[in-house]
DNA sequence: CTGAAAGCGCTTACAG
DNA sequence: CTGAAAGCGCTTACAG
């Protein structure tokens, strides 16, 4: 295994030498950095990441922190575009990725020792519905982080997230727009994460946009799985006066929701209009593929990776939020209220 | 940030005294390791990774290597679940995940950067389609490893993996025990892959023990994507003497097969018996519910992961096969044959 | 543009 | 049972 003194034998230099070529520093002539480059060629050098490490400089590594929660997150293909999309990115910076997916008992402790044995140059969290609590461990450290999601409120820094005012905003209104005014709501659980309360504005607003109102016996809140969708369902499928339509804030409920209806006899789009959110593979492979809400994983992932290594690289701690647009996705779960 | 000289002016002993603690070396009297560690928590030490990895001792990272092949894996959840399970086990063991998905052009890159940068202690292969090839980056130099898979050929060491062959006999067992003879087999790609060979064998075997032969009319390789269980199933189900039941080698595939069925307005199990392998979420959720074989995810990344860091432990560089049983799951997808 | 030297925070023989 | 000292492979001021 080669090593940086290797190197500088082969090459007839010093170590420094090899060093700046080694971080692209500019005041090397074109002669010894050739000749360096091609030691390092004959000799498969590539530097040890511990030693860098060590001299304080970078270890290359990125963390990914993924609040674990079974039941919530995994199953949930959109985790899987997300990690995707950051690896990639990580890859293509020359960084590698570390996953951390944090339990509830001992989350503290794997955070705090992750931060405190610096091995991490940046860390990417997943916002779930878990999260949010341990992010002090390497803010308080200068540690470079970025969230995709909300972060603590609206307004704070370095998070990277989906439109979701505006996808909820789009799906209510193609309902609206087929002529729905019973349209019920599947929400995500009502405290803590940001997404929903966003979804739930995109929502209101295109229902005042129609004049409409809320009612109330027309809302569940759920946990975003599809046992909870089919719970709410139950419920809001049994009122006398039953909803025409109803919009569920992911596609995991809705698929609940659709349970639910083909058991009470009632066909969806002909007898239940219903609106999804996410994209995730399920929601085509419905019966009926199931309209929604595309949220871009993998551009999520990509995305926060990005801003993160620019933090690294320009040594910065924060950057402005980045909304990633969402894509509406008409499918045949959607249809005009029967007259 | 505390150092071990912090600890060790702390505690009024050496470095090499707290090195020990550190490492759990026996020869430590009670009072000094008491002392020692209320210096550590006092001062909320954690050992650098970094410094540590440079000594050449360990780095406390272990790799996951998957083969990236976008349509093949991802959206597969079962990808998932090993990941699940390899982090688990190796945030149970102190050590820290390192995931990398090698992309077909850059793979070999990456590998050998990863590797000459001494940053793993150890590295689990994920095998699928396109993997095999670059494990020699590995092993010639020392570093332990194991395989998701099957390895190189049937007996090769350092592999865990699911009884596919069980798991396929008693699929098609089953099938043969509602009376079905004329059995549809989508099958996996026929290259490379051990793991549909050995479905081929359990297959194989649970018809000879009917004294059946296998159609070849009846046969159709796919590449695990729904749409190639869909397209063959458009070919088997359009035959004159059509299947009276399909064993597909994976979910997703079965689900193609499902939802052909429909289009032809066949009824699953009324007309045509149908089970899968894998036992993925979209499983329970297809209508209806499909008849399939769980491989445990999970439970293989928690092997693989646990092994590996028994080798690192050891010294070692081999392991025996490891075969884990796979469960036979019957749900609504299959009937008795109609007389 | 190039190099000598110190130092990063550990671990490991080796002595005692 | 405990410690002094060397060394792991880099990078970073600092000089020249």
């Amino acid at each position: 295994m080669a090593t940086i003194y290797d190197v500088a034998k082969l090459a007839e230099v010093s170590t420094t030498t090899v060093s700046k070529v080694l971080s692209n520093t500019p005041y090397v002539s074109a002669k010894t950095r050739e000749k360096i480059l091609a030691a390092m060629a004959e000799l498969k050098y590539s530097p040890s990441l511990a030693a860098r490490g060590l001299t304080g400089n970078r270890t290359y590594i990125l963390g990914l922190v993924v609040p674990y929660d079974p039941d919530y997150l995994f199953g949930d293909p959109f985790l899987l575009e997300v990690i995707r999309g950051v690896e990639s990115c990580a890859n293509n910076n020359d960084y590698n990725l570390l996953l951390s997916l944090a339990r509830k008992d001992n989350q503290r402790s794997a955070y705090a020792r992750l931060q405190r044995s610096r091995y991490l140059d940046g860390v990417i969290f997943l916002e779930t519905l878990q999260s949010g609590v341990e992010v002090h461990y390497f803010e308080e450290q200068n540690v470079p982080c970025a969230f995709i999601g909300y972060g603590k409120n609206l307004e704070s820094g370095n998070c990277v997230h989906a439109d979701d005012y505006r996808g909820a905003f789009e799906a209510v209104t193609h309902l609206l727009e087929l002529g729905h005014r019973r349209i019920g709501i599947v929400s995500g659980p009502s405290n803590f994460m940001y997404a929903v309360n966003e979804r739930w504005r995109g929502t209101n607003s295109a229902l005042a946009a129609y004049n409409l109102d809320l009612d109330d016996c027309l809302v569940g809140y759920g946990d975003f799985t599809l046992e909870s969708g089919y719970q709410i369902a139950t419920q809001l499928l049994a009122a006398e006066t039953r909803p025409t339509a109803i919009f569920a804030q992911n596609d995991r409920m809705a698929v609940g929701v659709m349970r639910r209806a083909r058991e009470l006899g009632l066909n969806i789009p002909g007898d239940l209009s219903l609106v999804g959110f996410d994209d995730v593979p399920l929601s085509q492979l419905a019966e009926p593929a199931l309209t929604t809400v595309r949220q871009p994983g993998y551009e999520l992932g990509v995305t926060a990776a990005q801003k993160l290594i620019e933090l690294i690289a320009w040594g910065n701690l924060k950057f402005e939020p980045v909304v990633l647009p969402v894509e509406f996705i008409p499918r045949n779960s959607t249809a005009p209220l029967k007259p």
